[in-house]
Order: structure tokens, then sequence, then C-alpha cells
DNA sequence: TTGACATATTCCCATATAGGAATGTAATGT
DNA sequence: ACATTACATTCCTATATGGGAATATGTCAA
């Protein structure tokens, strides 16, 4: 690896799940355990693509594995999410701040003039 | 474009924020809006590279710019980042259940056995 | 207008995809 | 041993990307 044109979609959870099947996998497999055949069913992909899917995913330690006879249970490991979760936490406050400054320029307007939302 | 090998980084949110270095520009950006030179100067990265940066996250309505002079002074647009905290939140219940089984083992074990802790 | 400053865009290139198709491997039942 | 089921991997290809370097665009000031 010299110079990557992109980040691998394995160097963290953030790339792996920048691509919305995944996503799709993750929120199905956080419900219950599933085989990869029901995934490909219930999901409509490939069974190919899934398995790559998966192998991303737990590259990132985003699921787990156990096998039962043939098959193999893949589950979502949530807490490998809650980086994200508190990444994006820390902006909760700004557009809490966003939505008081519209909220409070909307009662203003309505103060200083009731009819203009009828306006328009 | 017929098909992409992988979703473009201008693609939503979630695509855009997979870079590192776009994740430092949000964090920075929220606290106060700031011209190219700052964060340039701050991130010590190259301009074009801030400028690119900036182009991605504008596409995708994460950042907004207002222009002052011969500044282009960037913001974060917190808003743009819900979607993300909203998905990370529906697993939120579920690293928690994962948390108290772990708890709850370990005060198991206590109870039948006090110095297993010691061990190992 | 010219020069200086601030930012944006373009060109080039090595790289890691994601999908499709085909093939490989592993576990089970008989 | 063999066929079958269930997954995983490999090969191929078009594609978007990020960094570096160079250049273009835009804005102000004198």
């Amino acid at each position: 690896m010299q110079t990557m044109a992109r980040a691998a979609t394995t160097s963290d959870a953030f790339n792996a799940v920048a691509e919305p099947r995944r996503r799709e996998i993750l929120s199905l497999l956080v419900v219950q355990e599933r085989p990869v055949g029901e995934i490909v069913a219930i999901l409509r992909l490939d069974q190919p693509s899934v398995s790559k899917h998966l192998r991303v995913l737990r590259n990132v330690g985003l699921v787990r594995v156990r096998r039962n006879g043939r098959h193999k249970l893949y589950r979502t490991n949530p807490e490998a999410i809650r980086p994200m979760h508190q990444w994006t936490s820390t902006f909760e406050r700004y557009w809490r701040h966003q939505l008081h400054r519209v909220k409070e320029r909307a009662e203003a307007m309505e103060t200083a003039n009731p009819e203009s939302n009828l306006k328009l």
C-alpha cells in the first residue's frame, strides 16, 4: 500500500457502511442472526455479492459468525456501530441550535405579522 | 454512469464522511465558520486538497459557504448529519442489550466464584 | 491595469473497489 | 465414495477516487 486512492472499505466502520447494501444487511442481522441464504433471499442479491459484503463487514467487526452445520449464521455486532453514533452525536447540539433559531424566527414573524403564514 | 465500482463520494453523507479528512473538516467547521486558508493551516493539508474535500462536502449539503471579500467562509451544516445519527440510533437498543448481558454474566460469575476475577 | 492574495479546477496516475461469471471449498446425508 | 447443499473465493473490468503538481479563476487595492 503506497498511495491509496480511497481508503479501503475495510479500514473502518465508516467506510464499510458507506455502501447501502451493507447497511441493509446490518439492519437485517441486528434483529436476529441468519444464514447467508436468507440474506440472499430477503434482500434479492446474488449470493457471491452477499458473501463479499459479509466479508467486509466481518473485517471491521460489524458482524460475527458462528457455524451451524452447513450454515453460517451471521449477526450484527451493534457495539461496532457505537463509534459512528458517538461521532454524529457531537453535532447534535449544533443542529438543535439550528432548529431553535428557525423556530424563534418563525415565532418572531408570527408576532410581527400574523398573516404572513397565509401568504405564498 | 453505467456501472459504478463504488458509490460516488457525493452520493450521500455516508459516502462523504467515509474520508477521515472530511470528518476533521466537519468537526472544525461546526464550531465556527472559517476561510479555506485557515482550514489548510490548522489541518496541515494542501490547499487544493482542502478545496476538493470542501467541494464534496458541499455537494452533499454537509457544508455551506458565503463570500466575504476575497475569502470564502465555510461552515458545517449539522442538519445534514442527522440522517446518519438516526440510522446509527436504530442500533442503540441492541448494544444496550449486549452491555446488559455482559454485565449480568460478570455479576453471575462474581456470585458463583468471587475469586475468578483474580485468575488469569 | 497591474499585482498580490485566496480559492478552484485540471491533468495525471496508482489504487480499491462492486458486479458478473465461474469455480473452489466445506459439511451433510445416503 | 458420491451427490447435494451452502458459502467463499477468484478472475475480469469499468469506475471514481485522492494526492501531487500545475494552472485557472476571482477579488481587491493602488
